[in-house]
DNA sequence: CGCACCAATCTTGTATACAAGACTGTTGAG
DNA sequence: CTCAACAGTCTTGTATACAAGATTGGTGCG
């Protein structure tokens, strides 16, 4: 199901929303260059167009890192994403014409699916992907790929919080919002789906306990719990 | 009160949103490293960022070029400035105590007496301009960075159209909506304000004749035209 | 022992060199 | 006269070299 990324970026947004760079991960140029076994040239150039998509940032003549949104930071961007979801579904009842193509329904359904699967066996890096690419579904199918993008780089700052402070049964919760939403939606209630897309995101963000600083030694009491490789 | 621009991205935009530099105009990034008296690097560090901004495009080993929106991205851009702005100002209606700072419309509606001004002695470049920045201040009004740097971008490229198809009497129509908007916003009626900001983004839509193919002489024309330097 | 200072090392910031492809103008055949 | 082939020129794509600043580890003074 998941394409291999063909380029730098995707391949770090990729591992970002994966769980396997986690925030404040420093990139080095000069690993990355290794790693995709190209010059700096071509690293920094993905680094800055990241940078402009507010995924990594720079520290000058430091290095490059995975962003950590503060707490302020990961309010803005749940209240843009509710007001761009919202806004996308009340447009939708707006034109008494206008609609979701015929197919996307059962794909939302098809895609609750999966993440119910991914509750109970995966891990929280894929099931917080999962919870996040619900949203950029929706917007896929309401056809408009600015709002796409936008949502997909705005999904992916607030994917990088939920993976840390989301509790297994907030997620549970919101895969359950998910499959509300997609039920108003086969029913044409777009003005629901709005206010219940509205209250899911208030909700996802109120479940974060975004007053608790994150743990700046994560990684390091990882890589020294006991069973660690050297 | 336009600043002038420190960086050379801005210093682009500035030229395009400013008329100067017309759409499909191309850019060198020998031409702009020796304008700005940098390397090549430089410049196309810039490029690359207008790029991921949508600002620009390169076409590969001929070189960057300012974007060309095709009336169906134009029409998807209008779309997306419909979404974000009306929910906006939705969203300031959902909570009863948010409310736009104090001095925020006093701002507006001084920008609007400045869009005004513009309509009677300006040019096309300066009045488009004006008229786009009043979305701009909007937004910056509602306090979110996220939205008003999406609607920087999202209005940057549907001035960019508006420069080429808008008549005089469709941007002074713009200017009245503005001012009626500003009213709405003054008496707190939020969703009468998002009611009228759907009308009038979807007026200045249906006003430009995106139908019409843009003349790609116009630049030599001009150029050629009597009177015009050798 | 603690702390300030300093040198060595590492990392990014910027410029330059060279390779690869696209366009232009010419030339020659039909 | 028309058109196809080709060489020359120009532009971007990529890599590399060097400069500037930050970090780190050591050293010596108090």
């Amino acid at each position: 199901m998941t394409q291999l990324p063909d380029s730098i970026e995707d391949s770090v947004i990729s591992a970002i929303l994966g769980g396997r760079l986690r925030p404040g991960t420093r990139l080095g140029e000069a690993k990355l260059a290794e790693v995709y076994g190209v010059s700096r040239t071509r690293v920094r150039e993905a680094m800055m167009r990241l940078e402009t998509r507010g995924i990594v940032h720079v520290s000058a003549r430091r290095g490059w890192f995975v962003v950590e949104p503060s707490a302020t930071e990961a309010r803005a961007a749940f209240q843009a994403r509710r007001v761009i979801e919202t806004g996308m579904l009340r447009d939708l009842q707006a034109l008494p014409g206008r609609s979701l193509p015929g197919d996307a329904v059962a794909h939302l359904r098809a895609h609750v699916e999966e993440e119910r699967e991914a509750l109970h066996t995966g891990h929280v890096g894929s099931r917080t992907c999962l919870l996040g690419d619900f949203h950029i579904h929706l917007a896929h199918a309401f056809g408009n790929a600015f709002l796409t993008d936008i949502l997909r780089d705005l999904t992916a700052r607030t994917t990088l919080v939920s993976m840390l402070y989301q509790s297994d049964q907030d997620a549970a919760a919101s895969s359950d919002d998910h499959a509300g939403i997609v039920t108003l939606l086969a029913d044409g209630d777009f003005v629901g789906a709005a206010r219940l897309m509205d209250e899911h995101i208030r909700r996802v963000e109120d479940g974060l306990d975004l007053a608790a600083a994150p743990d700046p030694l994560a990684g390091l009491r990882e890589i020294l719990s006991p069973g660690a490789p050297a």
